[in-house]
DNA sequence: ATTACTTTTGACCACATGGTTAAATCATAC
DNA sequence: GTATGATTTAACCATGTGGTCAAAAGTAAT
């Protein structure tokens, strides 16, 4: 593959994430992501030969980013309390960065479960160590008893849910877009606080 | 309109109910939704002049079931630590009758911003009130002082969350169906422990 | 039974969609 | 510069889609 080719099928890959993330496989039109792209709708076959082939690409992708964050910290050389902080930390800005991708991976999660399946590549994300992380701190009275598979998703939901459900949460508490991103912003602490505060004996 | 005609009409909103949950707008195919109300696809046209019609009536249907129940709680004559109590039950079984709801609903939220905007109908939902009684409850020193925009999305996203991301959910704690089914019942209990731990002064 | 009206159907349409193909253009080695 | 192979394009195609329409079937009153 010649230097031309690398550089046109990166600029496809760009321009399908960035069309599939905002509408979703059923939503997205070849048509629009060449436009994007700003190339003949045929080069879209040529480098992949169906849409499924160019939605796995991205999605195999975006989804690859979701996971790695989170087993880096987890297996962390630190006590529960300063992983919880760094991870929320980091996850948030994360998300920060990329607001659209979680309700784009759970869009797809829901409407194309086998599609989905294809990625579950077992994410070598081992709970059996954060329980036994907590088990041992628990004992030691630092924390009180938890079972890892509530703290991790209870965590993980409340950095996630204000960015899929935005719309609602916005209107609710009826913040204009600026408000919001000081919102989400303020979540790091007040999440980590929530957190910790929960945990302590 | 006759009796055969609601009936018709109903069995229409039964089945695309279904299919749009499913699939989201896009996703759903008029032919689909007449096949699975046993009926001719020009019925659809007949009762509900086009597709967009037909979503919007399954949409707003879906979607105001979604606050009331909120709104109700928040409303009662309870102690915060109480009403938490209550929310988290209520709401967890709701969703555990209607597991696909939240992922559509986030779904047509985030792909089809334009169409959920027509639904927002100030939720009515008044946040103003549940941080007037935390103020007073944390003056009395009942529980520790918090901002009500950050509680109540913490509480729904910890409820929230599991029915969405549960294929991911499942697979990291490697879990099967029925396990998933108590693990989403547990998580009742685990929710409110959580959130009244953390109000704990 | 006839009329007037609603409900239901099958045939059809215009158009958008993903995908194909053959030719054109571009690079590169000789 | 010419031959060879990769890259890009325009013109098409088959099919699926939401939607229309006129006719058929059903319903109820007179």
């Amino acid at each position: 593959m010649t230097l031309a080719g690398e550089n046109t099928e990166h600029q496809i890959l760009i321009a399908a994430r960035e069309i599939f993330i905002a509408k979703g496989f059923e939503g997205a039109r070849m048509q629009e992501i060449a436009d994007q792209a700003g190339i003949n709708k045929s080069l879209l076959h040529y480098y992949f030969r169906s849409k499924e082939n160019l939605f796995d690409a991205v999605f195999s992708e975006v989804a690859a980013n979701l996971f790695p964050a989170i087993k880096e910290v987890l297996g962390a050389e630190l006590g529960i309390m300063e992983k919880i902080t760094f991870f929320v930390k980091i996850y948030v800005k994360t998300l920060y960065e990329n607001p659209f991708i979680p309700a784009f991976v759970i869009n797809t999660l829901n409407t194309n479960p086998d599609r989905f399946l294809k990625y579950i590549k077992k994410s070598n994300l081992n709970p059996m160590l954060l329980q036994k992380q907590i088990d041992n701190e628990a004992s030691q009275g630092l924390i009180r008893h938890v079972k890892a598979e509530h703290l991790l998703v209870n965590i993980i939901s409340m950095c996630i849910f204000p960015f899929v459900a935005r719309p609602i949460v916005q209107n609710i508490f009826n913040m204009n877009n600026e408000e919001y991103q000081k919102y989400l912003e303020s979540r790091q602490n007040e999440i980590i606080d929530f957190v910790l505060k929960s945990l302590t004996v």
